[in-house]
DNA sequence: ACTCTACCGACAATGATTGTTGATTGACAA
DNA sequence: TTGTCAATCAACAATCATTGTCGGTAGAGT
């Protein structure tokens, strides 16, 4: 994701107003790494800004999303979890508490040999435990 | 996913009893390649046994997948898809018409420098389209 | 033949997300 | 500076997949 200034530049351009609610969620996502979900984004925004919306945080949301500005990551964790940073990479999904952390992994093998299918991306999730979640070996 | 008697057997030995709902659920997941949800394979099974309800059919899906003879596979295209094929493998989701396919890729890396963290499993979803979905290039 | 699980229909409830509406505000172009 | 229209608000309703519930019935296994 851009910074909050080019991202205020982004949205005029697309004949967008730049509100105090978009810019408090570009600043929210921002200083964030962790993916957060709707939730916790508009948790983040009311702190500093009360009666904002969380339909207005879906909907700038969904329009950073429609830009490529962020990613939304469905990892069957319940809610949907935005992720600003939109190089590749992929992500390690603990079980037990659901936090999600970024992984590089050297670039998948596409399937050359999955003939009749053109691929567009690739996702990979690992699912286990981090170590605050991980079993205590005495 | 075993066959149709072998899970009969095996229904019996968790002492649950082997209806002819749970039978029919069994023989549409076997004959099925295309990772049927829910809803399709519930109309596999009212197709040869009306008044089988789909609250039914997704207590069979939950019961088999509890038991590892099935998998869930959550997509993100809406309803979850289950997968009688256990093997290792992966998957080629078409963003266009939403079939899902199955793909053999190489043994991803496991992150061994993700340290902190535990992998049980990982997944590879590739999001493309299908012959049947691809642009005709002409 | 008896018992108790499983199933039925018929709904209600869940949780994440989107739709809607009518009123108000305020960003920005003129 | 001002006028306009997009954006937002609160307050709900609606969606969709899935699960819960319940009273009544059927039938699988002993
Ligand atoms: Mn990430
Ligand atoms: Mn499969
Ligand atoms: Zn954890
Ligand atoms: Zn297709």
């Amino acid at each position: 994701m851009r910074t909050p200034s080019e991202l205020t530049q982004l949205f005029r351009e697309q004949g967008l107003k730049v509100t105090p609610q978009r810019e408090a969620v570009f600043r929210a996502l921002g200083g964030s790494v962790d993916h957060p979900t709707a939730e916790s984004v508009h948790a983040a925004v009311t702190a500093e800004m009360p009666n904002v919306s969380l339909r207005t945080v879906y909907q700038v949301l969904n329009d950073l999303a429609g830009m490529g500005e962020i990613h939304a990551l469905e990892l069957g964790t319940g809610a949907a979890r935005f992720d600003p940073n939109v190089d590749t990479h992929h992500h390690l999904v603990c079980t037990v508490c659901g936090k999600v952390r970024d992984v590089y992994v050297d670039p998948v093998a596409v399937p050359v040999s999955a003939l009749g299918f053109t691929v567009d991306s690739a996702e990979v999730v690992f699912r286990g435990r981090c170590d605050d979640c991980a079993p205590v070996l005495h």
